[in-house]
DNA sequence: TTTAATTAGGATAAAATAGTCTTTTAGCTA
DNA sequence: TAGCTAAAAGACTATTTTATCCTAATTAAA
């Protein structure tokens, strides 16, 4: 659905607003390795967040990290997806033709136009906040590793 | 939401079905004219929609071209993901998680488990026949050009 | 049986995506 | 201020995706 940096980005962010705070900073490393991304690619992902994001901001040297800014627990998930330029996916027709409309349908779309709102409204109503609340208060994480055991 | 060639194989499926029968084979030039993909690559899509899909058969030499096959007309659109090898969007986690289940939530999870069987019916439960029938007594169609004027 | 039309298939190229490595910059602390 | 630490930045590499080109194989028709 989404690129794999677009995948790392919404993962970090969740790990980020849940552990970090201004004072309370969290590593390059502990961030790569929490969300199961490569370091160096995350250290990348981390700035596009960062610059062009305005989601989350570094601090440098000792005690650096990053830290989710303040202002962002109220963005929406769709904030990740415009930073890293991955939106199309809930904006654009199935077969990804220009003009496709309600006046101008391609085959799939009378099928496709009742979800396509629904996806919207998921990356635009769902705040990075809200994702932390429901990760404090239910049985909910970022399940990395594979799972070969039929019972947990 | 797909790939560039999975998006050319679902015009190009949509377009011969419409188009071809056994007697009536359409060329890779007019095929790949009216979905608006590159000739050449839409050559080797076409041969894995036949090879690997059996949507589509090939003729060659004179009077040759593509048809889709007499038993495709029954076949749900997913059977052209899955000849392409793209069918992950419909059943991958958002995050890209590998365990993501009711069972083991990610963030996302409650929010997206409503519209993932949503997104799947429609590719399982919508037939090329279908969409066939639909072009032929709508005004839908396979609309490539840019819409420059406001009203049409 | 030659010729023209047409797809098949392999080699190659270009662009985008994924990922690494090295040097620079900034911030903390002794 | 010197020295350490961690992110920033840019160069570089690898892989995958997108796309092109050329030759071979196939087939119908002249």
């Amino acid at each position: 659905m989404f690129s794999k940096a677009t995948e790392y980005a919404l993962r970090a962010i969740i790990y980020i607003a849940q552990k970090s705070t201004e004072e309370q900073k969290l590593s390059l490393k502990e961030i790569a390795e929490n969300i199961g991304s490569p370091i160096a690619f995350t250290a990348k992902i981390l700035q596009t967040l960062s610059k062009k994001g305005k989601i989350i901001r570094a601090g440098r040297g000792v005690n650096g990290g990053y830290y989710l800014v303040k202002e962002a627990r109220q963005f929406p998930i769709s904030r990740i997806l415009v930073a890293m330029g991955d939106d199309s996916t809930i904006l654009n027709c199935v077969l990804g033709l220009p003009n496709c409309s309600d006046e101008r349908p391609c085959p799939m779309h009378k099928h496709y136009k009742n979800i396509k709102p629904q996806l919207y409204r998921m990356f635009e109503e769902t705040s990075i906040e809200s994702l932390v609340n429901d990760m404090n208060t239910q049985n909910i994480f970022l399940h990395l590793e594979q799972n070969t055991c039929s019972k947990h």
